[in-house]
RNA sequence: GGGACUGUGGGGUAGCUUGGUCCAUCCUUCGGGGUUCGGGACUCCGAGACGCCAGUUCAAAUCUGGCCAGUCCCA
């Protein structure tokens, strides 16, 4: 196989052998962008939907699921929307040998499919607010290159819908969004800046987007996730009006969460290293991987210790797996490490007869434990563990960004660049020119990194307004 | 939309310039046997590929044309 591409010097070749080699993905299904969740990856991926469940759901939301098809003349509603999606929509348009009357495309987002429901479900201000979410696959002829997890043409997608009384609720529900994702960031174990988007790059048909944009080193950054607020813009052209208190008929406002399996790609794209993936216990498969050693005589005791631990440990709900495949422990060792498991437990001829284990963590820790209290120490080495994949992740989130106070320093950024912008679209567009990249735009609540209050304009030196925004160059 | 490049077992590759020495190289993988087992074991036996279609030729992985697929750059 030659020489395996190092995350430092060739990312996105370390990325995808990364994918491969850790078992989450068969890309080689003939069509492209459109791979195979394998029972390892698919796992991942549903540890990974647990938390995002467990979040929106403690946030008030509900689920639903609405078709995979829309009508074109719903599809059509609204203006900007359409013209957003258009070139990179999949279209029905036969039904068996017969054209159909009205062609269907297959949802890209389902705002076009909802809406018109919803319009239908709303009457009252005692129907509001309505939070809903799905979690389905939606569509999108992607034309660049595709890559497992962060770039597909079938995205896993989960998308909350909401539909609130007025601006300001609405705003608030961003709010609470915001504070959900950060819930499940910490779970992922991701540190994540919320950035306002400018107005040329908000979602189609949107008031305005707040992106959830991660570095991922090297000045690149990536978008996994975003919450829009659309203010009327939908509720008009789709007619979801309500009546309020004073009988007044008035249209909702909406907002929407969005985030698909770029998480998946994001928590290896950030964690993995040259040894390959490493899982926060949230996501990871097997939270826990038992080797025994076998050797001389004592395999049957290795054995039935080996045993009687993953019981226990199952028990207790801890996500256990036995490796009594007939490979040697290192070849294993190597194998599980590949497929970044967390913890490691090491069973041979001195454990078993202690009741004890060894202990390897994916970031390198080695230690004996037990026998008094096993169970309780295991717990206790995957919360450390998680702690330090974090604090690991934290101190790498710091180090990406760093301040631009002129121009000509954005050429060649090896980390995004936080900078002072005055708003106007030229000057925005002027940066992302000198960084051939993107200009993220401006963070929501705390900044990345502390800084005082931002200076004039980089490129045309205006201060009234300057506020700081973000750079870089998306993946 | 314009251009450049690339397609060889499951994965990665050598061979292509100059057709024959190729019923195709090496690593990995897969099936079976044996010895092993505290960081990718060794050994024996076996399996598996020239993107597709045409053409040139005594002879095509190699040359020509078309198609398909993919990658990269530019708009």
């Amino acid at each position: 196989m030659g020489d395996k591409p190092q995350k430092a010097t060739a990312f996105v070749d370390w990325y995808l052998a990364t994918v491969e080699a850790a078992g989450l993905t068969d890309k080689r299904y003939p069509v492209k962008g459109m791979n195979v969740w394998t029972p390892y990856g698919f796992r991942a991926r549903r540890e990974l939907d647990r938390v995002m469940v467990r979040e929106i759901e403690s946030a008030g939301s509900v689920p639903v699921e609405f078709p995979t098809l829309i009508p074109q003349t719903e599809f059509q509603k609204e203006g900007e929307h359409i013209k957003g999606f258009d070139a990179q929509v999949y279209w029905v348009t036969k039904g068996g040998e017969s054209p159909l009357d009205v062609p269907l495309v297959l949802r890209p987002t389902s705002e076009t499919a909802m809406y018109p429901v919803f319009s239908l479900w709303i009457r009252s201000h005692k129907d509001l607010p309505l939070n809903v979410y799905q979690i389905v696959n939606t569509f999108r002829y992607e034309t660049k290159t595709t890559r497992p997890f962060l770039r597909v043409r079938e995205i896993h997608f989960f998308e909350e819908h909401t539909c609130q009384v007025d601006e300001a609720a609405a705003t608030e529900r961003v709010r609470s969004n915001l504070e959900a994702f950060a819930a499940m960031a910490k779970a992922f174990a991701l540190p994540f800046v919320p950035v306002r988007r400018p107005e040329w790059d908000k979602f189609p048909g949107a008031f305005y987007s707040v992106a959830l944009d991660i570095p991922l080193g090297g000045g690149r950054t990536l978008q996994i996730g975003s919450v829009h607020h659309y203010r009327e813009n939908f509720s008009r052209p789709y007619q979801i009006a309500y009546e309020d208190r004073e009988g007044e008929q008035r249209y909702v406002h909406q907002t929407t969460f969005g985030l698909s399996e770029r998480l998946l790609g994001a928590i290896v794209a950030v964690h993995g290293d040259d040894k390959g993936a490493v899982f926060p216990t949230s996501v990871a498969p097997h939270q826990v991987v038992i080797v025994p050693i076998l050797a001389g005589g004592n395999a049957e005791m290795v054995g039935t210790f080996a045993a009687g631990l993953e019981r226990r440990l199952s028990a207790r709900g801890v996500r256990v797996h036995l490796d009594d495949s007939e490979e040697r422990p290192g070849a294993k060792y190597y194998r599980w490490e590949t497929a970044g498991v967390p913890l490691r437990l090491e069973v041979g001829g001195r454990e078993a007869a202690a009741g004890s284990v060894t202990v390897v963590d994916r970031l390198g820790g080695k230690r004996t434990l037990g026998p008094a209290g096993l169970e309780e120490a295991i717990d206790g080495a995957l919360r450390t563990y998680d702690q330090q994949l974090y604090e690991r992740a934290l101190t790498a989130f710091r180090s990406a960004f760093s301040i631009a106070r002129r121009l000509e320093e954005l050429g060649a950024s090896e980390t995004v660049r936080l900078l002072s912008w005055c708003g106007k679209e030229s000057c925005g567009r002027a940066i992302e020119t000198a960084i051939d990249g993107s200009l993220l735009g401006t963070p929501e609540g705390e900044l990345p990194i502390a800084v005082g209050a931002p200076g004039p304009c980089l490129v045309c030196g205006e201060s009234n307004d300057a506020l700081w925004a973000l750079a870089g160059r998306p993946m």
